[in-house]
DNA sequence: GCGACAG
DNA sequence: ATCTTGTCGC
């Protein structure tokens, strides 16, 4: 596991925050359809905080597309690196991301998020920001609308209904198990968001939330509690 | 002006 | 995110 230390330069301010959203928003691919689902690899990344203690753990593990097999794991610890504000939550996990992305033997193929890419204020979430610091496909799937509208989708799996801003698909509210509440899907860098859709429902065999981010959200708790018991 | 608000 | 046991249900 390695240990991240707060990139120099990191906005200290909101505004600071902001700026860099809104430069960085115009590098992000939305005309590339994103790898084919069920081959090569596919990342969950998520992050864990212990605020009281200023640490955050990030994981990211790699499974094969076609079995869901764990191919790699990989993790990093740090100090927390912005406090939590809605619209600004890539700075406060991105930092610990990357480094435990670095830490991966082999690529990591489509990353997938714990949060959102497109579906932002100014269009531009953790999975945008995260795609475009890295040139890899992201998309996001966060578990709550934010400030999103949608429409109930159908009850069965697999049927959806548009995220949207105003008129605006941002996103979609994906039913990934019968009669459960949706997931809510958008697309980062490099994915469009049928592609996005289609790869959520392979990672969901089971259970509602993907099993990408199942397993880097058990691994991410465990180098959690690791990082702060010494 | 006052809430609501990914993790 | 995190604090947290048992419990209702498939």
């Amino acid at each position: 596991m390695t240990t991240v230390r707060i990139p120099a330069g990191w906005p200290a301010t909101e505004e600071q925050a902001r700026a860099v959203q809104d430069e960085l928003r115009e590098r992000v691919v939305l005309d590339e359809p994103g790898p084919p689902p069920g081959t090569g690899h596919v990342t969950g990344v998520d992050v864990a905080y212990d605020d009281e203690r200023d640490a955050v753990a990030a994981a990211a593990v790699v499974l094969d597309a076609a079995t869901l097999a764990v191919v790699a794991e990989g993790t990093a610890v740090g100090r927390i690196s912005f406090p939590y504000v809605p619209g600004l939550l890539a700075f406060r996990e991105i930092p610990t991301v990357l480094a435990a992305l670095e830490a991966l033997p082999c690529p990591p193929g489509l990353v997938v998020c714990d949060g959102y890419g497109r579906a932002h204020p100014r269009r531009f979430g953790l999975a945008s920001h995260l795609g475009v610091l890295t040139g890899l496909p992201t998309i996001g799937v966060a578990k709550n609308p934010f400030t999103f509208t949608y429409d109930d989708p159908e009850p069965r799996r697999g049927s959806s209904s548009p995220l949207l801003a105003g008129r605006e698909e941002v996103g979609r509210a994906l039913r990934t198990r019968d009669g459960v509440k949706p997931v809510f899907v958008s697309v980062g860098h490099r994915v469009d968001l049928d592609t996005a859709c289609a790869h959520v429902l392979r990672l969901t065999p089971r259970y509602r939330l993907p099993e990408s981010t199942r397993r880097a959200d058990s691994l991410c708790r465990r180098a959690l509690r690791e990082a702060v018991a010494d």
